[in-house]
DNA sequence: GTGAGTTTGTGCTCACGTTCACAAACTCCT
DNA sequence: AGGAGTTTGTGAACGTGAGCACAAACTCAC
């Protein structure tokens, strides 16, 4: 459809339009689907039928791969291994981006054993730790190191990508160091907002979050409280008013 | 600002009226710097201390918060106790939500060993897994039950709410179980798009997702490609045409 | 080649969310 | 008491996203 237009100024690299971001949220998900089709040897897919297996409107779907350019049939549907590649390139996974992970607590450990990073274009390039106690271990295959080697592993690997799974109170002096070293995207599992300077992009994933996002719903759903006890109700004024 | 119109049919519960999903997403996010505020001793704060601590616009703070009611006090800014009391009564969780999680593996022990539960509503009252190799396990004071026990521990605490931790092929099944045993809401961290009937309440969280995302715009910042290696580079057509 | 059937790509409309900007309501000082 | 200063609550404008519905473009059968 770029061909379509008739006499456009601007002339952008082409797979280079701006995406919108709920569209871009999406990709992955389809990346996902497009795998399991491809491994299954399914060879063409409709729009009704990737729709169908990620939960989403087929509308809604096209018009998000329309944002790519135009890489369907009409008539015929999507082929899968091509379809794949372009979201892929889209995304910037056609090859593996090196992350580290600082902070290996339970949450590091499960986040450097999962096999997901590999095989959807990261690779885990360092974990690292304030605490020395932990700089003997060797995660998944990656031995920990002192977090003080920061600067020197994110140059050498060319690391942009970092994750923070340290406690909040670490959390921002992390992120700081993150910056400073030069990663410029970070994935941040601590439970605190993050003040970063402008050009650094930070995605929060929050457990208590996401579960008190459901307790809302529950409470709407079911008549108001939690569990099986009695309760002690009442909207109870409590007004304190200042101290 | 009920007050003010002027006849309105829905009679509905004070504090009940519906509130937009994007402001339900925050609430908790108020109510975290709020508790923070409150254990430093602050009895009041005004919507710009609070946006910023937050990292919120303080138009869309005060926004979010008319939702609710009309709490503050113009002039002066926000009661910080009762604030905090009145959002955690709005989420739900000024009684704790007993939840169940199931699939121990690295990620079940990070989120059974997660304080942040038990301080924000949360109290895991059982981990199942299908393994019966796991079943001996006792973590984070909470021993391992198995799988088929699902039912019965659901009806005993009255669980709603359902953590899903296992791989992607066991999620669908799990949730099925789950839905079976009564549970309406479901918090997902298996990477599968699940299908559920009606009225029960999905949330998912995926790692590999919220990297890829992060990458996209990593790769819109620098060049191209990831790492310090050289680049293959061009747009290179590759069209293969169906197979 | 032609017509019937299928599926994409997209213009349009509506709903939701964000932000601005300002009146209303409060405090504090004189 | 009154005016200056502060902060909330919200109407209105704007931007983004979702979904419908349909023309355009393709395949296949004859």
């Amino acid at each position: 459809m770029t061909v379509r237009t008739p006499a456009d100024g601007d002339v952008k690299l082409p797979g280079a339009r701006d995406i919108p971001e709920a569209t871009v949220a999406r990709l992955p998900v389809y990346l996902r689907a497009l795998t399991a089709l491809a491994d299954d040897g399914t060879a063409t897919c409709s729009s009704e039928e990737l729709a169908m297996s990620t939960g989403v409107n087929s509308a809604k779907l096209r018009k998000d791969l329309s944002y790519l350019g135009s890489y369907g049939t009409r008539g015929v549907g999507y082929d899968v291994a091509y379809l794949r590649f372009q979201i892929a390139r889209q995304i910037g996974v056609t090859q593996d981006w090196p992350v580290v992970i600082v902070g290996i607590g339970n949450l590091g450990h499960a986040l450097a054993n999962y096999s997901g990073f590999r095989s959807r274009g990261f690779r885990v390039v360092a974990l690292l730790d304030a605490d020395p106690h932990r700089q003997d271990e060797v995660v998944a295959g990656v031995d920990v190191r002192p977090f003080r080697d920061l600067d020197r592993i994110v140059r050498e690997h060319g690391v942009a990508i970092g994750v923070i799974a340290t406690p909040a109170l670490a959390a921002q002096n992390v992120a700081d160091r993150m910056v400073t070293a030069g990663i410029t995207s970070i994935l941040n599992f601590a439970p605190t907002v993050l003040a970063v300077p402008e050009g650094v992009d930070v995605r929060k994933v929050d457990l208590s979050i996401e579960l008190q996002i459901l307790a809302y719903h529950e409470q709407r759903k079911t008549g108001t409280a939690p569990g099986a006890g009695p309760e002690a109700a009442g909207p109870v004024a409590l007004q304190g008013e200042s101290a």
